[in-house]
DNA sequence: CTGAAAGCGCTTACAG
DNA sequence: CTGAAAGCGCTTACAG
């Protein structure tokens, strides 16, 4: 009355080790109430074995649901970027909440840093088993880390990365790269005698990621021996009206500007300074798939725009906290975006 | 003793319908041996309730696998262009091989049309439930899609589209659009005076795609009434022996080529033309993240590359196979792939 | 610290 | 044409 051994999966585990699947549960989860001698002789058959555990089953048994916070900035009158990440969290969302997954979208306003940890607060209020962001302030995000370290939650960053903080990955792009190649773009077709521009416009004082991208492009100017002339400035106002005064200001004092590199999305703003005051042979990139952007590729005053995925940023951002969270690959890593070079006669395959 | 209806599912379309879950799984699945009049009545239930099955479920309960057959060219000497597309059906099938989903890949010879032939053959003896196929022959895939269209097999294609063959989607680049982005990218910096050169290099006689390609090329010039002469010429052999052969010839009665635009991957045998020849003041660009283009990007011999997301296409092909296999979305649809401009400076985030 | 039993929401033979 | 029962491979109370 021998029997074979058919069984597969816990069951076979539980034969092995003598015990019951509930036990064999227990260990596979890392949960409390299991001698540590059977702990073991479990643990080295599932070794032995090589078990996978059959992902469907478990969470079709399972009545827990996994819920994920992202923060994200809101949609402003002023860019519509984040819409194309959301997408993205969408539609991760879409092809997971099958498999018992929930998320929460906590916007902040990216003018306003206490709003930033309000929501980080309403976040750690709920128990969230993951949360994905976007690390707007160092201080704030830097509290944010030692929290869920403290707690033990997984969190993601995407857009921008803050190393050094213990996130379990980050998506976005290399922003110094990023810039280097905003710089071959730029200089591609550029006169030698001919100045460069490059412009930061944001309220922020000192946004670590715009210094990236500048040394970076600054980096491709070296590396490749090119003699243009560089200005840059810094306008903290991103109304039309400040940022045509500072133009104005900076077109009078350099007469032989050639091309104008804007580090983020308010590069339309540039654009229609330079189409109002008809200096459209200037070449003119900047940054992010925008609505306003586009017009302007549109009508050939912007040249090129930088884009990083943004939708894939989102999209990737939730499926890495549910491979983690489900399947328990917890690599601590980074994954760089590719840096999409988009022009008025790509950009209407860019975004779907 | 009255029950609350706290069931969901088929259970409970089956005690609304007075029938057992088998009956409800029937229709669910329009399976024969069902009254008119019961199918009606439950299909008005699923209606209804707006039911919506649980796949993990129904993956779980089904011993039932989905296979999925491939059919792509090999990696020749020639070219490593489908490693990519294969690679996304590999991280596609990783994924949902636990929802027991199996693949089987098969490779033609790209210059052997009776290859494809015969794989195709071979896919029909065995009982594929979808097919992913790179179209390359059209005689050869409209007697394929025949042949799926009775067997009522989905079908998808990848790369290159056949219309009119009743596919169940295309997901590749939009060449007309695509061959317009080359010439834009070529004229960029082009003087006015300067002749381009647009080069085919294939074995096959009469590829559509080219075509489509030169036509969205030429476009851009007449769109943009760019008055640059343009070039063409075709070279049926791919050796570099005969290219540059051609090259010589062409580039001895034409002095004023400014710049070259080459329609596929074969790009890099123009490159090592131009850099043996000491040309490199030419501008060329062409077709497809393959390594030896790459390094002729690296050289600066190459200016851009365009591509199409091929590990993209490979992976979206797979899943959207399984989407409509396992979840029943059943559209028509085309999924035009993004183009890309790959650079020197860009190329090392293309594909991861 | 451990196990027996029920259950997740479907699908599958099998019997009638 | 239809249904009762078992089962997919896990997880969850509950009881001890």
């Amino acid at each position: 009355m021998e029997k074979t051994n058919a069984l597969n999966g816990v069951k076979e585990i539980a034969r092995r080790a003598n015990v019951s699947t509930a036990t064999v549960d227990r260990v596979l989860h890392n949960r409390t109430g299991v001698s540590e001698k059977t702990r073991q002789k479990i643990n080295e058959i599932i070794k032995e074995l090589d078990y996978q555990p059959n992902i469907l089953a478990s969470r079709l048994a399972s009545r827990k649901i996994i819920t994920l916070a992202i923060l994200i900035p809101s949609i402003s009158e002023e860019t519509n970027y984040w819409d194309a990440p959301l997408n993205g969290v969408r539609r991760a969302e879409s092809e997971i909440k099958q498999y018992g997954v929930q998320t929460t979208v906590f916007f902040f306003d990216l003018s306003d840093k206490d709003s930033f940890a309000d929501q980080v607060k309403a976040i750690f209020q709920a128990d969230f088993d993951g949360i994905l962001i976007s690390p707007s302030y160092v201080e704030e995000t830097r509290k944010f880390a030692d929290e869920c370290t403290k707690r033990k939650i997984p969190f993601v960053f995407i857009d921008s990365d803050v190393p050094d903080l213990r996130r379990h990955s980050y998506i976005g792009p290399h922003l110094h790269k990023s810039g280097y190649v905003g710089a071959k773009l730029l200089t591609y077709r550029l006169a030698e005698n001919k100045k460069v521009l490059i412009i930061h416009i944001s309220k922020e004082i000192d946004n670590f990621n715009y210094h990236e991208i500048e040394e970076g492009f600054r980096a491709f100017f070296k590396d490749n021996n090119q003699p243009n002339d560089i200005v840059r400035i810094d306008i903290r106002e991103t109304d039309y009206q400040s940022v045509a005064r500072h133009l104005t200001y900076v077109f009078h004092l350099n007469k032989d500007i050639g091309a104008v590199f804007v580090t983020n999305s308010r590069v339309h703003t540039v654009a229609s300074f330079l189409k109002n005051s008809h200096r459209t042979d200037i070449s003119l990139i900047g940054y992010d798939f925008v609505k306003e952007n586009v017009d302007y590729l549109e009508k050939n005053v912007i040249d090129f725009l930088i884009c990083h995925r943004p939708e894939d940023q989102g999209y990737r951002g939730i499926m890495t906290l549910y491979q983690m969270l489900v399947i328990n690959s917890s690599v601590n890593q980074i994954h760089y975006m590719p840096i999409d070079i988009v022009t008025k006669e790509n950009y209407e395959f860019y975004q779907n």
